[in-house]
DNA sequence: CCTACCGATCGGTAGG
DNA sequence: CCTACCGATCGGTAGG
């Protein structure tokens, strides 16, 4: 039963590998001697070095878009859906640093389909969150006149974070979780003081 | 004297090649089917592939670090610096889109010392914003209290633009540098109505 | 899990 | 600007 995990760790090394070097920058005896194996070795558990990249961008992407409907559904109340969903994103980008990188910058080096689905993927995750600051306005709760652009802003600052985040750096994930949350509801023009509808 | 354009335009086609699929997913001979040429032809014009990502990245970030302090030198009113060094920051991001995705995604893929040395030219772009946010708050015109994550989030919110802007898409430059100052002057918490200062 | 090995492709040079 | 070509390395297979 030495099948499973290691399946895991090769695609482990990969995600540490790909967010170095890059997808092409990467060779299948690399990730091997990461593992103190041999490169057809890794051929027992999986099918290419592709398969390896799609599993690391779609899983990701399936994550975080999982993780904002979950957050998202715990509370009626919009601007709370927004603060909840606004936590998860940017938990996501330190947590998942590594595999978010990845996913935004290897796009390119997917196949077809999974570029295409990938995409798709994207674009239905930004549309949540499009659909999520119209209701904000809507409710009159947000101010902002641009929920296109607001949207991109504010899913672009936290995709950021994956670029410079480092766990063992000067700043907490609670710290900065609380700091952007204000700076995305300053954004969309909410405003930022903890929780209003609840007392 | 076929010489210094033809340089030119290899590097132009380099750079849309490697926006499209990366530096280590480009052959040179993809870049020398662009412009008609075989691949052993380029190295009339150039050293080495490295060195053609090395000019593209070194270029774009010289070039972004220099139009930002253009930019603020024309005034000495601190949230006009700011307003001028963002609108500079997003409009570079707009024009100089593949020049600034690749400076974003291929880092890694520059040898030493020219990665060093352009994390190094990143750091003195980011220590730019953060000395001018921190000035804003300290005359009392910005409310932040975390400088330093503002100037991340400000700067990933305009690096994001060259992820999905088109200059033939909805959305005008002139909308979107607007849009994006204003998103930005809210971020540090300052007044965004225009050019109070001067009224 | 390994060694041995394959065809393809890479960046770059020689020589004209 | 080209053709001819080099050694190195790539992803992946055969066979055990």
């Amino acid at each position: 039963m030495t099948e499973p995990s290691r399946a895991r760790e090769i695609r482990e090394a990969a995600t540490e590998l790909f967010y170095e070097r890059g997808y092409h920058g990467t060779s299948m005896r690399e990730i091997a001697a990461r593992l103190n194996m041999r490169a057809p070795s890794l051929y027992n558990h999986l099918n290419s070095k592709q398969q390896l990249l799609v599993d690391i961008i779609e899983g990701d992407v399936a994550l975080i878009t999982r993780e904002f409907e979950d957050a998202t559904a715990t509370t009626d109340d919009v601007i709370e859906k927004f603060r909840r969903g606004f936590e998860v994103h940017v938990r996501h980008h330190m947590r998942y640093a590594h595999e978010s990188k990845i996913a935004m910058t290897e796009v390119a080096a997917l196949e077809e389909p999974a570029q295409s689905q990938v995409k798709e993927m994207r674009r239905h995750y930004t549309e949540l969150w499009r659909t999520l600051i119209e209701n904000a306005v809507a409710e009159g709760r947000a101010s902002t006149q641009s929920t296109n652009l607001a949207a991109y802003a504010i899913i672009d600052m936290g995709i950021g974070i994956a670029r410079w985040f480092r766990p063992d750096g000067p700043v907490s994930e609670g710290t900065l979780a609380g700091t952007y949350c204000d700076f995305a509801l300053s954004v969309i023009g909410a405003d930022s003081s903890p929780t209003r509808s609840r007392t």
